[in-house]
DNA sequence: ATTTTAATGCAAATGCATTCGCAATTGCAA
DNA sequence: TTGCAATTGCGAATGCATTTGCATTAAAAT
């Protein structure tokens, strides 16, 4: 039923190599190295093919488009307010859903850091002298 | 400048009993019990002035229209996966900004709980002899 | 090689939260 | 109480991410 497509292929391997939640268009750019006129259309049809199969998934961030990654284990967030990526943090805390008052049952947890990654750091300190 | 008007007391009483994060429409359709043929342009114009003056503050959650509620300290929130409400945690651990890998800069944070506030808890347990 | 039908590119259409234009209203300062 | 600028209601317009219709292309089954 599904078929094997250079722009399916493109896609679905921009987003394991990528290491980190693209943005459609994001996506879009990067396999078009591979298949210049790719639709970010096509992009969209694929991520949700994709997503059903199990192989990305989803990030959702607040007050951000949605963004897609390999799908994987449970895991949170980084973004950085200079240059806008977001990076994945393999951490977590048990210590989080207990902060959650009495009688509220906690399924699931989501955490998001802000701040600036290491790549715009060495940046800024080189801006200033 | 600024001038007193029913709407915007209303809606400014509104966010502040509320208790919790309320969607622009939510809060219209309570202000509405005050003054039946509000707008919600108007509830939208109040809420940016009432941001602007430190008053209200937006919550952003994933996926998620912007809510507001009552400016405040720093705390997070819990999202009920039945009721959709949205409710305040008072409690923040700091072991979370530790998170980061080394290299990163954590500025700030954020941190969503899903699953059961304690009243949906209780009506599923009625329904469930 | 031929056929079948999923998949694509493209442009137009959605859906949605949010904003805007504007005439009519209303605080409130004088 | 009067005058005027701030504010409102209303409907139309935005902006945006995402989806869809459709003719065309191209996997892959025969």
């Amino acid at each position: 039923m599904a078929r094997t497509t250079r722009q399916r292929s493109a896609i679905r391997q921009v987003i394991e190599q990528a290491g980190r939640p693209l943005l459609p268009q994001e996506l879009l750019t990067f396999a078009q190295q591979e298949i210049p006129n790719l639709n970010l259309a096509t992009v969209y049809r694929n991520l949700s093919l994709l997503t059903e199969e199990g192989v990305v998934a989803p990030v959702h961030l607040p007050g951000q488009p949605t963004r897609f990654e390999a799908a994987g284990h449970h895991h949170h967030h980084f973004l950085c307010k200079s240059c806008d990526r977001v990076y994945d943090i393999h951490a977590c805390s048990s210590e989080i859903s207990r902060l959650a008052p009495q009688g509220f049952e906690v399924l699931d947890h989501e955490v998001i850091l802000y701040g600036r990654c290491p790549g715009c750091r060495k940046a800024d300190s080189t801006r200033t002298p």
